[in-house]
DNA sequence: CGAACAATTGAATCCTTTCAAAGGGAGTGG
DNA sequence: CCACTCCCTTTGAAAGGATTCAATTGTTCG
């Protein structure tokens, strides 16, 4: 199904490679970093390129639980793995060792978030809905407004999202014709209606206060 | 919507309060713990009962984040609450001042095992999938077989699959009609084909192992 | 006992999936 | 450099499932 890709090239040395600060890592596109199951002695931190975790399930359907990218970790859970990682893109990451216990709150915090937004994505019932929220998420991740990157596959996306390739392809069809955003090749889109976007998203905005 | 039901006593002292090691709390059905978007001063431990966290989007749907019941904590985010959490039963919790960083990560993990479990919950795109994997969640959340408890209504089951309330409400009966389960009263279930169930919810198990 | 609320059920509609096929890009080999 | 192939993406049509609208039944509480 996924070609194995490999080619895991793990050239450190940057830092020390046994004081647990870091192992440098730049892996071609499509390779593995840890499989789901497997116990966790490492946990990564993306430094350029992109990442999706994901996990495989006994009918076969995969559920892709995160992408991320630079400054995202992965793999921070406890025990064994509980995703498999791949890159989507070329990568540099730098491998953790999971000794060092003080190094973790601050990802277990981060890991924590992203799984909340990918939660709050299935607030949204509709096709529509959660594509608008997912393209604004990537937009905000990437800080810009104007055209954003996708650089993972329809079939990541409706993974992600809980949808087929299909209903995702038609639903940024509909979008494109309803000129909301414009396709730019099959890796950038353009945002044209930003406020479009968000009101589809039926964005919901937490910011603290009171108490 | 909700009635604002209050009687939030707060009758601590089984602990020095203000030591931060815990303030004990009995709380009425349906009281208001902490509402989304006030700054976090405290999270809290249920000790019996059950609570429900959800936030509640611009549209006015609910999206509901967690089910907590005695030894889940609630309400570990930093900064502001993302959630709004709520007795759904006869509660006794213990809050916990946020101060001590040294008493989170444990409880981190479990804020992120939880999600990740609610997130596995929509891997599964039938109504059927996943109240049966909704059903084995709270089955093994009580160690047993047999009959279980539903203490929460229709309407929070629904906005915590992402389904309505008819949704569930038919799956529930067809489940019925196909001997698999048995609703007895409209708080109880008791699963006659465990099997079944856990078939239905394509169930993945992952244990650790290898390297 | 009556009222208000929760849950169930029926019927029609809408949306997503499934099945099927065609279009478009990227990479390989001649 | 071009042609070919493979895979990803897009699109069409039919089918299945969830939602919506509407009404009934059941429960709880005053």
């Amino acid at each position: 199904m996924h070609q194995p890709a490999f080619m895991s090239t793990a050239n450190g040395t940057k830092n020390g490679a046994g004081d647990g600060a870091g192992h440098l890592m730049s892996c071609a596109k499509n390779t593995i970093i840890f499989h789901q199951g497997d116990t966790a002695r490492h946990w990564y931190e993306v430094l350029s390129g992109s990442v999706r975790t994901s996990r495989l399930r006994p009918d076969g359907h995969r559920q892709l639980i995160g992408f991320h990218f630079a400054g995202d970790v992965c793999g921070v859970e406890a025990g064994a793995y509980q995703t498999t990682a791949e890159t989507i893109t070329e990568a540099t990451l730098q491998r953790h060792d999971v000794l060092p216990q003080a190094a973790r709150p601050a990802h277990l915090e981060r890991a924590l978030s992203s799984a909340q937004r990918h939660i709050s994505l299935f607030g949204h019932r509709t096709a529509h809905e959660r594509l608008a929220a997912f393209i604004l998420l990537i937009a905000r991740g990437a800080k810009l407004r104007g055209t954003i990157q996708l650089p993972m596959s329809r079939a990541d996306i409706a993974d992600h999202l809980g949808l087929t390739i299909h209903t995702v392809s038609r639903t940024i069809s509909d979008l494109a014709r309803r000129q909301i955003v414009a396709p730019e090749g099959r890796q950038h889109l353009r945002i044209i209606d930003y406020e479009k976007l968000a009101a589809m998203a039926c964005e919901t905005e937490i910011e603290g206060s009171s108490s």
